[in-house]
DNA sequence: TATGAATGAGAATTCATTCAT
DNA sequence: CATGAATGAATTCTCATTCAT
């Protein structure tokens, strides 16, 4: 209820006339591309194609448009994670993979929301970076428990699970960064290849 | 002894001496804190205690104080890893860790630096950031020769060098976001953690 | 169908009769409070329940909106002491304490208006203020008349007329500022103690 | 030597063209002419001959302004008037003519101010105003001390002293805003005519 | 009658930068 | 070396107002 709408409109182009789903996509792209102090909201209503107050008829301020994008790219991705380990058996090796591909496909199909969140994050005020700070918790216990699981278990063999964990999640969070759309290599086969790496990283053995 | 303010920064940053040295500290967190964009020079003018106008004898721009910072922990980063790797023999599964260790111990020794080189690059003018991605590239030469070495030696079995090179990457940069100084772990107990995530992601095989 | 813009519903709106009068209440109590260009006109809007435009249905503008306000007061109060005063026999002393009555009373039972019109009378645009000035000067008179009357029948011995009338105005207007409608003095008190104030400025012996 | 940015002003300010005086006396015409928020920092900088961002070297915000010019005001009119007293005698009839005669002398001489310090009380944020309050309500116990004390020896027969207070100071306040400078009776002259109608209204008795 | 969506002008304030001294 | 004073452009945000529905 609280951002955009439940049905999407397509993936891209605003057309004119949709004042709020404009400006929001407008501000994703800008904040993904120049960051947060770095867009004005001039750039934002332009690039919506609207003016300036129009803006502040949607948003009540530059601070509100990154809070909302955050807290949407924050649960959309939550939500895909809990979803796909629903899904999943009760093997920490499947549930790691599962996690694995959830995120790499998250950070290449979205790749601009995927950094928006993980750089934009500091420039939430206190408030706002509070109010999110419980999901973002919660996200780190999904690794987190997976990875504990396979140790008890005795799937996993790495001996320091807090390394393992920020490694992987730092490594698939990277790929926003460099991952360009029209490169040679397919998604699943990138999935594929990171969710080898976290089993390696964890130590995993057949 | 030349006076100009071109001179090169000598010493290791004295927190707070005289004006050049003062300035560049004094930007050096803030950008830091808050982001380049975040940052306006009159916060980096009060915090090295200094008026703006001595701000501006010092650096040309906001840009260029930028700019110099970058080149600075650019170089600097880079100029400890050739030295490492000149200190280790051609094993390479021993050099991996060297180059690993130095990282590790840069971006925790130098969090600060570490977050201004990976999170500001893009706020670089294109002249700068040209100027300086040669080296950019040659960093990540060194650790993509060490890979493609060990696999072609058959000491490293991953199949995805790239992917491997850029999660190993990944996971190190990212100590410098997390990373607290008063946290338990000694550094040299990190740094051989990592060591073995890297070793692990490649897929070494003693 | 789009979510609801950036500002709130406004979950409790006044229980005001129709449009028309609750903006003019509406107007009336901000500008009481805030002055006229320290309210806007969605202060407005919002403290009648309505929306911006349901505002502008009734009035063509905010100007307009402080000229019919101001137009009403001072009509209704020169209409109150054109009554009285019909209603007083010819005595000055009577009719000078009549006059002071009916102000000291509207200046308590309508002290918001009275305000209004004794503060905001600068920011009616020159055409509106023209309108009104035949009426302010009406009002003046009476109290001008009385005086002279007075004075010229020897019942009243100030020998300044001028300052007395503006002493007497500017003292029973003042007590709109600083009247609390819960103070412990009833109203026919206070406007005979302000009645024995106004003939003893006017020197009245009886 | 002009003052440091942001502090207190020079006790004489009129001379137009340091920075810090021109805008100060800019804003306080201003003010006087069209109130606070009926006037914006531009119609200020203009008058000043300044640039915008001149007047904030100075001052910190427009609010600040309006603070500081009250506050000046408000002591300089505080200061003559306990000058007055302490070189007036201690009968309450003397001490009350002083009183009137410096208050109608600022009044007149300093209309511009007075009528700021009158009217724009309302508009200083809550902080500023209550910073203030305590040297107000010392300047209404001048008043009420001397009507008291006069009383209590007999000398005034006003059996409503607060009210006689009142009246008296609201009929001399008014003055700034009906005087015109180029009128032809004299200042002295209009402060015998005050001090005339503040002892009536007292009712004193020689 | 009323509203939702929008706008251009203008509000206060901050920006990086300059320059005479 | 360093500063105090200033500036024009840009910032975020609010204003009164409009108009199709």
């Amino acid at each position: 209820m609280s951002t955009a709408p439940a049905e999407r409109p397509g993936p891209d182009s605003p057309p004119r006339g949709g004042g709020r789903d404009a400006i929001t996509a407008a501000a994703r792209e800008s904040f993904a591309e120049r960051g947060y102090h770095g867009t004005s909201i001039r750039d934002i209503a332009r690039r919506a194609g609207l003016s300036l107050s129009a803006l502040y008829y949607w948003h009540p301020s530059k601070q509100h448009l990154l809070a909302a994008l955050v807290e949407e790219i924050t649960h959309d991705y939550f939500r895909r994670c809990d979803l796909a380990l629903r899904e999943t058996g009760d093997d920490p090796a499947d549930r790691l993979c599962a996690l694995v591909r959830v995120t790499v496909e998250y950070r290449v199909s979205r790749r601009v929301e995927s950094n928006i969140a993980n750089l934009e994050w500091r420039n939430l005020e206190p408030e706002n970076r509070e109010r999110l700070a419980g999901l973002r918790r919660a996200a780190t216990g999904l690794w987190a428990d997976i990875i504990s699981d396979g140790v008890a278990r005795g799937a996993f063999h790495d001996e320091h699970p807090d390394e393992a964990r920020r490694a992987i999640v730092a490594a698939c969070n990277a790929i926003a960064q460099w991952y360009e759309p029209d490169g040679e290599i397919t998604l699943p086969e990138l999935a594929d290849r990171y969710a080898g790496i976290a089993l390696r990283i964890v130590d995993h053995r057949g």
